[in-house]
DNA sequence: CAATTATTCAATTGATTTATTGAATACAAT
DNA sequence: ATTGTATTCAATAAATCAATTGAATAATTG
């Protein structure tokens, strides 16, 4: 009997793994991390057809990782809770430390790790509770209003160049986005740093921020 | 250039996520959580054939959550991390919370959960520094001595009820083994009961327990 | 060097997964 | 009621995965 329930746990366990084991899903709750999304959004960031993208959200269902909401004739998704960004972020710190290939597509393509080095997030709440940084959040609007680091100024990356005067240039810029692969901060530092800024990215993004129990802020309408 | 990228790496990150996928490998990698193991070993304790195994070892090897080392003519597979029983972690937590036919299976199978009220770490360890508990593994003397909780004695499973006289009667006893879902704790539990002791189980097993930073004692032989 | 043991490799078969397509729901607006 | 929109369902073809079998390596022993 022991066997058998342990091999039936296993099974049950597995569908978690098999659900994470497509890049597409993990694309797809790496944006709800983000906050609630229609089927319709998701796939369009996704690059997936809608019916591709339904059926891939239904298996992030049945394996409990996403929830849904119906209003109106849209279907509103969202993660079934913290710890599946808690899993994900497991999952992304045994790829770093254990996957040559995931190590060389940050170092060519994420320019260069060492030029930037992010800011860890434990670091960068000691720096914001002495004042001495300025936050950048260079997500869309939305996402920024769904919750952000505390005290933190939102500029989406297309418009950064437009609203450069917002940011005060005598003081350490710490910009920050979806995720620790998310390019937009990347993007935005160097653009910063072109311009004169000191700028660095915080390591991961806000979800992962979130999850870690630290302090976040909404912006109520 | 920035879509390829992400997909690439989570294409990456989604080959973790497969070979966490199937079943037999999450026992396999259980196994493997309590120390080094020979294919053979893991062959016959997943019961799988050694061929079957040896296939599944490489895809854990080949997806950075195992590594190996030559003796002679045995190859030792051993988790590549500490961080990869965080990651199992993660994912069990996950199962747990959003998967009903989990809840379940523990429920039907594993004796009660009520009943069995299962210590936690962070419990045991403060009981354990003010000397209130004995803290028994019934996991198999080679486990045991390849690493054990502090003070823990051992007595394997099968020869409890001859060396019942090395436990003290009038202290609580902590069961423990291999993980979370492995029954030879319950197994413990029930019998100390039946022998008229006060006996628990710790609610996860000895490899939760070193991968949380908690300290550990090895048997130099 | 021949025989033995532990592991891996290669080929095969059946099962599962992915993306596509077009049809079916389910709600909303006219 | 009719039309439109968002999502899901069902059927399919191509790709991938799992387990089995028997042969191939690689180290060890006599």
């Amino acid at each position: 009997m022991s066997f058998n329930v342990k091999h039936a746990l296993f099974t049950q366990f597995a569908r978690i793994g098999k659900v994470l084991g497509n890049a597409h899903r993990l694309a797809l709750i790496e944006y709800l991390a983000q906050g609630e999304r229609s089927v319709e959004a998701l796939a369009q960031v996704a690059g997936l057809s809608v019916a591709n993208t339904s059926q891939h959200l239904q298996q992030l269902r049945q394996a409990g990782l996403v929830e849904t909401r119906r209003e109106g004739q849209r279907i509103h998704y969202r993660l079934s809770g913290d710890d599946v960004v808690t899993l994900l972020d497991a999952m992304r710190r045994v790829g770093n430390r254990h996957l040559a290939e995931i190590d060389q597509l940050i170092d060519t393509y994420l320019t260069t790790k060492d030029s930037m080095e992010p800011v860890a997030a434990q670091e960068l709440m000691k720096r914001l509770k002495r004042g001495e940084v300025t936050v950048l959040d260079v997500r869309p609007e939305e996402e920024y209003a769904a919750g952000h680091l505390p005290g933190a100024v939102n500029i989406p990356l297309n418009s950064l160049e437009k609203q450069l005067a917002a940011l005060p240039a005598d003081r350490e810029v710490i910009a920050y986005c979806r995720g620790p692969y998310c390019v937009l901060s990347y993007d935005a530092v160097a653009e910063l740093r072109r311009r004169g800024y000191r700028a660095r990215r915080l390591e991961e993004g806000y979800p992962e921020w979130r999850s870690a129990g630290l302090p976040v802020e909404e912006t109520r309408h």
